[in-house]
DNA sequence: TTTGGCATGTAAGCCGTTACATGATTTA
DNA sequence: TAAATCATGTAACGGCTTACATGCCAAA
């Protein structure tokens, strides 16, 4: 298996904390996850079908105006018994990151060759605008006290996320000044 | 497309610093390259062959002892032009790391859920072997000046999986020990 | 002489992306 | 009323992993 299908415990995840239907799950994962993981809804759709008919999750419709009907799911018994098996699951060995920066500078031999500053000046750039989205991700969901206090896991990991966008571009900074020299 | 074949230039990047074959390759990824990138043999060598029989690199076989047969690859003209093209191109967007801790600790809505601790010793342990693998390789290859200059792009990534990972392990103890309070 | 590493290949199957497809609702 | 977003699905395909398969070489 590619991955063991951590898809499936995501959405189950997201589930056992409050109803959702498809469609929530897809922007979930555009607006506050798209960092660390990220699915298609051509992929979440098909894996909630699986997932019902496996009785781990239930649905039910609600209507939309008067026409259009979005179907929620809710997690079951037997599929918190499914999430708290695999949450309790030591850690599968990390992937690569894939990372295509620095694939192409590791492929580079030399410090002057002139690929290098526009390599870095592109990643800085990219890194620079990632930094102020979840910078304001930030002030819009932690920013008052009691917010912090809840949604523990959430907020870890978007301290995380900045920190390690701060620490990268530091680094990328660094490392384009020293090209100058 | 998955992700663009980006194993294709890769491996043309590499036959671009010397020959190799499918096996050195292979001995790459996992050696040196493993956190940023990996590809199995079954996915190399069936590369390699389109590669050649696209005409984008060129092969000779050498003889190990007296039986064994190991075939070098070179890069050719017009994989030397495929190579330049890519690297020029700008950076693909970047894809979701898809590490699983992040994730579990995700879903975890209370600091005071029992996983948590188990979850970041896990995390700390896992790190602190990469960390110290990774200052062995650097001490392996880059402790006298002389090698410093050359191979900058390895020596670039190197040190910012050093930095990394050290900055990931400060922010992890950092919040194991919050949890105490 | 046996174990582990060197060396190269193929096949099956899953994960994830892109594209195809449809229609309702809200907002500018 | 047009455009953007909401909402749900299927199909085709490529990348990557796992497993199958074979045989040679060096070192303990």
């Amino acid at each position: 298996m590619a991955q063991k299908n951590v898809l499936k415990y995501i959405i189950l995840g997201m589930l056992a904390h409050r109803e959702l239907a498809g469609y929530d799950i897809k922007k979930l994962f555009e607006e506050e996850l798209g960092d660390f993981w990220y699915s298609n809804h051509s992929q979440i759709y098909p894996e909630l079908r699986r997932l019902e008919e496996d009785g781990f999750i239930a649905s039910h419709t609600e209507l939309v105006g008067k026409k259009l009907e979005k179907k929620f799911y809710r997690i079951t018994e037997s599929g918190q018994q499914l999430l708290s098996a695999w949450m309790e699951e030591p850690l599968n060995p990390p992937v690569p990151t894939r990372d295509e920066f620095t694939m192409k500078l590791y492929l580079i031999n030399s410090a002057k060759d002139p690929l290098v500053p526009r390599l870095f000046q592109e990643e800085i750039c990219r890194h620079e605008e990632k930094l102020q989205y979840l910078q304001a991700r930030w002030q819009l969901l932690f920013a008052d006290e009691a917010a912090r206090q809840e949604h523990y896991g959430h907020r870890c990991i978007l301290q995380q996320a900045i920190l390690r966008e701060k620490q990268r571009l530091e680094w990328l900074r660094q490392e384009y000044a020293a090209l100058k020299q």
